[in-house]
Order: C-alpha cells, then sequence, then structure tokens
DNA sequence: TATGTTGTCGCAAACCTTTGCAACAACTGG
DNA sequence: CCAGTTGTTGCAAAGGTTTGCGACAACATA
C-alpha cells in the first residue's frame, strides 16, 4: 500500500469520505515538487475536472493539513502545500525578501518544544511551523547594498520591501 | 521625551512623514491594552478623524512594524498590533483553539536564533515571532473530552476546530 | 513665506481565503 | 441492490488585507 493510499484510508477511518475532488487535489499534490500554491493546485485540478472549485481545493488541502497528509507552508501570504513525508518531515524557513523556503529539520526545533511544553503546559504546533527571515543571500545582498548607502543611518536594509 | 515621541522621530529620520493619521493611529495602539485588532484601532480613530480609512489604518500599521514600533501578532488570522515595550520585548504563544495569547521571553528563543544563524545564515525575523500551539487550559479540556469519545480510536482532540 | 518635491491619503477595486446554503453523492444498514 | 443519513460540493457572497491611482499635504529649500 502506497503512502497516499494509507492517507485516504486514514482519512476514511475518520469518518471523511472518499470523493474524486479530492483523489484528485491528492494526486496532484503529490505528484508536484515541493510545496504548491493553491492557485496552481486549483490549475491542474482544472485540467482534470473542470468542474472542481477553488473553495473545494481550499476546503480539501486544510482537511489534507488537518489530518496530517499535508504540510502547509505560508510564503509571502499566500498558502502552500507540499506532501507529509513520513520519515522525513521537516519545518521551513522562509525568507521575507526572495521568498525562498528553506527546509529545517525537526532536530532543531526538539529543544525549543520540550522547553514550551515543559514550561508553560504550550503544545506547540510544530507539525506546520515556519519561521520567516532573511536567508543568507538576501542577507548578503542587503549587506552590499549597505554600502553604497550611508553606512552610519543604520536604516534598515530592506527598506525596499515596504512599496509605499 | 517619550518612548511615543521617539518613535515619531525616528519615523522622521528615515524620511516618512509625521502626518495626524499616524499620530493618532500610535496613540490608539499606545492607549490600548496589550494587542488590539486592526477593526478596533480604526474604531476607535475614526471617532477622533472620522475621515480615516481602513486602508490607512493598515498601511500605518505597517510601517510602525517595519519601523519596530508596533510588534504584529496574528490571532485566529487576524492582525493585531501592541507596542513594542523597549526593554520588555516579548514574543507570543497563540492557542489555536480559544485564539488567547501568552507572552513568551525572549530568552526562550535565544538559542534557537542562535543555532539558524551559525548553521544557515539565516536571520529569523524574531521581532514578530509567534508560535501557534494548543494552551494549558484547551489540553485539558481535550483530554477530558478524549476520555467521552472512544479512547482507542485515536482521532485528533481538535476535530472540532474544523468546522465542516 | 512662497514653491517644489514627493510621501501619503482616501477611495475603489482586487486579492486570497473562508463561509452559508441548497443540491448532491458517498457510505451504511437493510 | 435500495433507501436513508450525513458528509461534500459548487456557487455566490462575505471577510480581512493589499494595491493602483489621482488628489492632497508634509517637509525642505530658498
Amino acid at each position: 500500500m502506497t503512502s497516499q493510499e494509507q492517507s485516504l484510508q486514514q482519512l476514511q477511518s475518520l469518518g471523511y469520505r472518499l470523493t474524486p475532488q479530492r483523489l484528485l487535489v491528492l494526486a496532484i499534490v503529490a505528484g508536484g515538487d515541493g510545496h504548491m500554491g493553491v492557485d496552481e493546485i486549483h490549475r491542474q485540478a482544472r485540467a482534470a475536472y473542470p468542474y472542481l472549485d477553488l473553495a473545494t481545493v481550499y476546503r480539501t488541502l486544510r482537511l489534507f493539513k488537518q489530518v496530517g497528509v499535508v504540510t502547509e507552508v505560508d510564503i509571502d501570504n499566500r498558502l502552500h502545500y507540499e506532501l507529509t513525508a513520513p520519515g522525513e518531515k521537516h519545518h521551513h524557513m522562509v525568507c521575507r525578501a526572495c521568498h525562498r523556503a528553506i527546509n529545517l529539520s525537526p532536530h532543531y526545533l526538539e529543544d525549543f518544544r520540550d522547553t514550551l511544553l515543559r514550561e508553560f503546559d504550550f503544545e506547540p504546533d510544530i507539525a506546520h511551523f515556519t519561521v520567516s527571515g532573511h536567508c543568507r543571500g538576501c542577507r548578503e545582498m542587503a549587506a552590499v547594498n549597505a554600502q553604497d548607502n550611508d553606512p552610519a543611518a543604520g536604516e534598515p536594509a530592506d527598506a525596499a520591501e515596504l512599496d509605499y
């Protein structure tokens, strides 16, 4: 039994139904490479089944996420999903400048999780953990640009990120 | 010079202008207790200046955030803001069930930040860091409810969170 | 104080995502 | 295999947030 079939069976055992729409969305997410945007999933889905509504895609993905079939990543205020690979789970670091998502091994979060649990009885939602920040490349670029301007001012390097 | 006045002067020194709208929004956020929703800020602002547009409130708060004057917290998919208290900064744990926000001392994130920086050259955006998860109270409630149902099924305790 | 430059505002529209609802279809039990 | 139950779908509309644009106003300079 493939991991996809397992997911479907799990859905069913939880009382959810297997519908063509769900099969389709699952197949597409499974076929994509890495995290896909909702619109792309919808576009591909409609190629096979033109009536499939965007709302259904959103609902399906939300359900898949809740059941653990997919992992949700917020990239630049847009939802993206990738198949939850059992055994090679990872979290994400999303760059606020270039919007790239970098995988992060769960190992780096274990201590943090344990601490919150122990100190506050707070169970962090680690399954869909994302840290935003600035990646190596964008940090280097910011450092270079800072030299062109007045280095004394100490203005935020990412001023360009707020187009006003 | 109050911390508010400092904020304003900082804005100006970065080339941004001091407008009545900005003064108003800043005063309201400073006057509120803890994180305020955008709509509440807007409502209060309009009481003083009826023409102030929602878009302006959003833009102002985004700017304040970018400059570090306020801290943004995402609570149940709605943006909230609180004045950045210099010297007593904190992060947030937001409960996915009751939507309460719990303050978290920066101390708990230092190691994590250092690790990401050292290992990946990734600078996490911890000025607006939020972990979502389940707080003590909601975890206890979930544990109690689990006993009412069939404990063998092992279904997610938070099934109710996806109203379908 | 008058004038120019350019950042900002209000407005309307767009965007992404969620939700209410009635028709429909997947599963269950007979 | 049929009917009943109830989870799902498509559609339309709402909700929260962002954006394009022309008019306006804050600051700088003289």
